[in-house]
DNA sequence: CATCTC
DNA sequence: GAGATG
């Protein structure tokens, strides 16, 4: 029962990577609506598109919105609570939906801000994502799933707005705020993104660090938070990032990822610590658990910097200085890090698990690995040339522009970076990975005896089972052999011994006897054995006897 | 931009 | 697939 090539090294798969216990927190969003609203007014400057209530404190005097009303009429302010009030009784034109597997947003529920669709613009968002499936909300009722804001809004305005003139008090329970560009990304990918990226932010959100100071924290929700923004590079702002660059402990004053709704509570006056904890870890669920702490945190410019947000007057570092490095703060784990062993590296000394662009090298790398497999010598050697210059990239790269800069990776590759980076996961490998030729090749390569040259000839052939290959090709012995007992070998034998590093496919016995100088009693001892176990029935098939009827190594199934 | 080498 | 080439 030899099965070498899927038999894994117990000395080179077992991980002593600890697992940390890091739970995931419940993803339930709370807003905790038992605390009355803060009357604190609010200081910033009014948006032109947006009513300021200090002017008119009043939506009901206003009149109604003219149907046809043109741009005026919306920065006059009419637009949006007219739209809320009236709960748009236009008729819904029909939508041309997009066939049914491809509505990426059905059961969404969008609500757009502004709330019309009297901006041309705006109007086609919507309408496109309709098309896609959503259901446009213009009322913020709990169905909600997202509210989708114009880039041309900033958050300040858009919180006064909605506390001031709407009276809103608590948002609905499932929605986060997205910018316009969130729709769209989702529609060109075809699938629903990770709407906390920070690309999707609204703009304008405050950070974590300036909404208050972390002594007024709770203690549970200041621990957490710094537990996780460890592993959390915190979203460039103006003012972190003016901090950041004279001071230079950044330990406890991390500026946080903006969380629209954590702002949206707090200005509306709610400070529940378990709620605010609770939504805080709302926005890092996303996060990927795995155990990133040797990662050298980049600092806020180098690797949240937002190259789609044309945010006028904040101006930001250019350049990605890391900073020197200085002392960590470890959690309660201590200090041990698996990452430190350089075992747990590649041998080309280039890289670390600490890259930031780790996961994308490792979808490129899948990518590289099914190009060798079906031969495709030039497109493997372009993949594993960027994943290369990608290995020695410090900064995480999150745009094709930004990967197209780098030496060796192209446009095509690039595309694949953002497409990763946006989508955690590449289409084009899906499809490869669902690819028939790449299915059977995979099912041919788990028989015994079957390599990638014979295995991928097969496939190209047109063979699809392995009940073609018995009917219609020359099989060698240990191949039929492998047929034979297909599901036997590809069923993987676990074992308690080994469960803690992986499954074995086989079972390895090395036969010794004390006082032995020569192999020569081992090999008759190893024959009778194998002798002995065939008769029995144990062994039903020899594979590998490679010297004759006696020798050192015998490769057979039981 | 098609083609070719790597 | 990247990169050079005409």
């Amino acid at each position: 029962m030899q099965r070498n090539h899927s038999a894994p090294q117990p000395s080179v798969s077992v991980s002593v990577k600890p697992n940390k216990p890091l739970t995931r927190k419940t993803s339930l969003l709370r807003y905790d609506t038992s605390t009355p609203p803060s009357e604190s007014s609010f200081t910033g400057k009014t948006p032109s598109v947006l009513p300021s209530s200090s002017q008119r404190p009043n939506p009901e005097r206003r009149v109604v919105s003219d149907p046809t009303g043109g741009s005026l009429v919306l920065k006059n302010s009419t637009g949006i609570a007219s739209m809320l009030q009236k709960n748009q009784k236009r008729k819904r034109e029909a939508i041309k939906l997009v066939p049914e597997d491809q509505q990426i947003f059905r059961g969404l529920d969008f609500f757009y801000l502004p709330a019309d669709d009297k901006n041309p613009k705006r109007k086609m968002r919507i309408t496109k994502a309709k098309e896609y499936g959503a259901k446009w909300t213009t009322e913020l009722e709990d169905d909600v799933t997202h509210i989708v804001v114009d880039n041309s809004l900033t958050y300040e305005h858009i919180m006064k707005y909605l506390k001031e003139t709407l009276k809103v008090q608590a948002l609905p329970k499932r929605a986060i705020f997205v910018n316009e560009d969130y729709p769209i990304d989702c529609i060109a990918f075809r699938r629903i993104l990770d709407a906390k990226q920070d690309k999707y932010a609204v703009k304008g959100a405050v950070t974590e660090s300036e909404e208050k100071p972390a002594s007024q924290r709770s203690p549970q929700a200041a621990q957490d938070e710094e537990d996780i923004s460890r592993r959390t590079p915190p979203r460039e702002d103006s003012a972190s990032q003016a901090r950041d660059v004279e001071g230079e402990e950044e330990t406890q004053e991390i500026s946080q990822n903006p969380s629209p709704a954590r702002n949206f509570q707090r200005e509306m006056g709610f400070n529940d610590p378990l709620a605010e904890m609770i939504e805080f870890v709302q926005t890092k669920k996303h996060l990927p658990l795995d155990d990133e702490e040797n990662e050298e945190r980049p600092s806020s410019r180098d690797s949240m910097q937002d190259p789609g947000d044309s945010d006028d007057s904040r101006e930001r570092s250019p350049s990605p200085v890391r900073k020197p490095s200085k002392k960590k703060h470890r959690g309660p784990k201590g200090s041990f890090n698996q990452n430190n062993f350089s075992c747990m590296t590649g041998g080309t000394g280039e890289t670390t698990s600490s890259n930031p662009n780790a996961r994308t090298i490792e979808i490129l790398q899948e990518m590289g690995d099914f190009y060798e497999q079906v031969k495709d010598q030039w497109r493997t050697r372009a993949y594993r040339m960027a994943i290369g210059t990608l290995k020695k990239t410090t900064n995480k790269i999150r745009t094709a522009e930004e990967a197209q800069e780098l030496p060796k990776i192209g446009k095509r590759i690039a595309d694949k970076i953002e497409e990763i980076v946006l989508t955690d996961g590449l289409r084009r490998l899906e499809f490869a990975k669902q690819d028939p030729t790449d299915r059977v090749l995979q099912k041919f390569l788990k028989i015994y005896g079957v390599g990638p040259s014979q295995g991928l000839r097969w496939a190209q052939q047109g063979h699809k089972t392995l009940e073609d290959l018995k009917a219609n090709v020359n099989l060698t012995a240990n191949q039929k052999i492998g047929i034979a007992h297909y599901d036997d070998f590809d069923t993987r034998i676990p074992r308690e011994e080994v469960t803690a590093l992986a499954s074995s496919g086989d079972i390895d016995f090395l036969i010794t006897k004390p006082s032995t100088t020569t192999t020569t009693p081992l090999l008759t001892f190893l024959d009778d054995l194998v002798r002995h176990l065939t008769s029995t029935g144990f062994l039903v098939a020899a594979l590998a006897v490679p010297r004759g009827d006696s020798s050192s190594k015998w490769h057979g199934a039981c």
